[in-house]
Order: C-alpha cells, then sequence, then structure tokens
DNA sequence: TTCTTTGCAAAATATTTGCACTGGT
DNA sequence: ACCAGTGCAAATATTTTGCAAAGAA
C-alpha cells in the first residue's frame, strides 16, 4: 500500500511540527482551517494517527489533557495547571535513567517521559499581578 | 455541602485501592458489579471524579492509555506496550528533579511523574518462550 | 487509469448530566 | 424529614468508519 503525499498532510503535519508547537486535535483542525477551510475532523485524526504510527509525531498525556507534540524524540514536559498548557522541558535525554530503570524492575525499557505539573512562568507573572491588585483594595 | 459515605463509594474505593492496582473505569465497574450488579456506570465516574478531587486516588496516562491508580503520593510508572498493564515503578520520590525544574524552567514545579515504557519481565518471558518455539519449528 | 485519500455522515466510544427515587444521617 | 447520592436514560464529547467522489502517481 503506497503511501501518497496530500495537500491536507503537508498542512496538518506542518500546523504539528512548529517549533514548540502542543496542540489537540481540535485545534489542529483549526489551525488547518485557516488555509483550507474544506478539511474536516476526520481527515486530521486519520493523518495525526498515521503520523504517529509513522513515529513522525508523538503523543503527550497527563492527568486530564492530552496534546499531539511535533518533535517525536522523547523529552520531558511541563504542564502548567493554570492556563493547561504544555512546553518542552529543555534538557538532554537521560539514557540512564532507563538502564536504571531495567535493572530495578527486571524489564526491557525502551524509553521514558517525566511530566512536570506547575505553574509556567506567564501564570506566575499574572498571580503576582493579582495579588498586588487585591492589596491595592 | 455534606459528603455521605454510601455501600457505592466504599466498594469503588475498594476496588481502586488494592495493592499496586491500575484500572479503567470500566474494569472498576466490573470488579464492583460482582459484589454489587445494581451499580452503573454513572455512579462509578461520579466516584472516581470525587475521589479525584479528594485527592484519594489520582489518574496516570500515557500515550493511548489511562488509569486510576489508588495510591494517591507521586510515584513513578512502568507501562508495558505489549500487555498494556502498568506497575508501580519501585523507588523514593526525588524532590530535587522538581527545584533543578524549577531553576532551568522559571516555573513553580508542584510534582512530575516518570513514565517508561518498555516489556515487563512476564511479556519478556512470552517473548523468549515464542522464540524457542521458533527455533524449534 | 489506478488506487489512496478525502469529506461527509453515520457509527462507535467514552463520559457527563437531568431527574425521579433511594437511602444515609 | 431532609437532601446527597444513585440508577437509568438521554445528552455530550470524542474518535473511528463506510462510502462515493476527488485527486496523486
Amino acid at each position: 500500500m503506497e503511501r501518497r503525499n496530500t495537500h491536507q498532510k503537508e498542512l496538518i503535519l506542518e500546523a504539528v511540527q512548529g517549533e514548540n508547537v502542543h496542540c489537540t486535535p481540535d485545534e489542529i483542525l483549526a489551525i488547518v482551517r485557516e488555509k483550507d477551510p474544506g478539511i474536516g475532523p476526520a481527515t486530521v485524526y486519520r493523518n495525526l494517527n498515521l503520523f504517529l504510527q509513522e513515529g513522525q509525531i508523538q503523543k503527550v498525556e497527563g492527568p486530564g489533557w492530552s496534546y499531539f507534540d511535533g518533535n517525536p524524540k522523547p523529552h520531558d514536559h511541563l504542564h502548567c495547571i493554570r492556563c493547561g498548557k504544555i512546553t518542552d522541558y529543555p534538557s538532554a535525554y537521560n539514557r540512564r535513567m532507563d538502564r536504571t530503570a531495567e535493572e530495578k524492575t527486571g524489564s526491557r525499557v525502551i524509553w521514558h517521559m517525566t511530566v512536570y505539573e506547575g505553574v509556567c512562568p506567564a501564570c506566575l507573572a499574572k498571580e503576582q499581578a493579582e495579588q498586588k491588585s487585591q492589596q491595592a483594595v
């Protein structure tokens, strides 16, 4: 079964592969519809699953949220519990953790991902601003 | 709004809080129905969400899977890509990782969780058995 | 021209909600 | 007796699938 490249595939891959982009299928649909309003949700789902299988993108999930990540390499993430956004955690992949896990559990470990739950810099700033305005009142 | 203890709540909490238990809502429904077949899915969902809010349990999610975990303390997990089961990763919570992440990202980090993707000991054994039988043929 | 991919609509899944009734306190 | 919690069914939300038409190769 030959794999054909289409206009739609290009747009979807482009949307999800932007720098530090983490989107839901719905958000991706909105983005690609800006350039081609005819695209439907089924096409987005189908191709995201295809890219996933091909290893071109990955799915990042945590308690209560789920995003597609255009960067297929394993890397850690930070999830903001205030705004919901997730960002890549800037650090090299630590392969030693996998070896340690293998020794401890007797499993074969292929890769790992750490998700940090917290409040991102932008939301921290907002919180401070809110506190100030509360003091003023 | 007062919180009442019911028969159903007890069964559901008992089901999800077993040692190293990681279940989907559907699996939990099946377990509690063994003792009380009258319980419906809505009650399971409602109470799991309640326990989640109360911090009595947590939800663990990864690429393509999601389970409730009766142990509310942050801890790492191992997910088997062959049988789909997840198990607790036996190691103390590393608080230092959170402090490091705060320094690196400028965020406030509350907690983290690492998920290891791999093949569990039971499935490794199965794989070896399969290879042997293939050689025999 | 061939056969994959698309867009739509319907179907399948998963989860939440409205409401009358049950049952904990 | 009061009202939170339950069970059911309907409503939502999310994702997948069937199929005729479109369009890559």
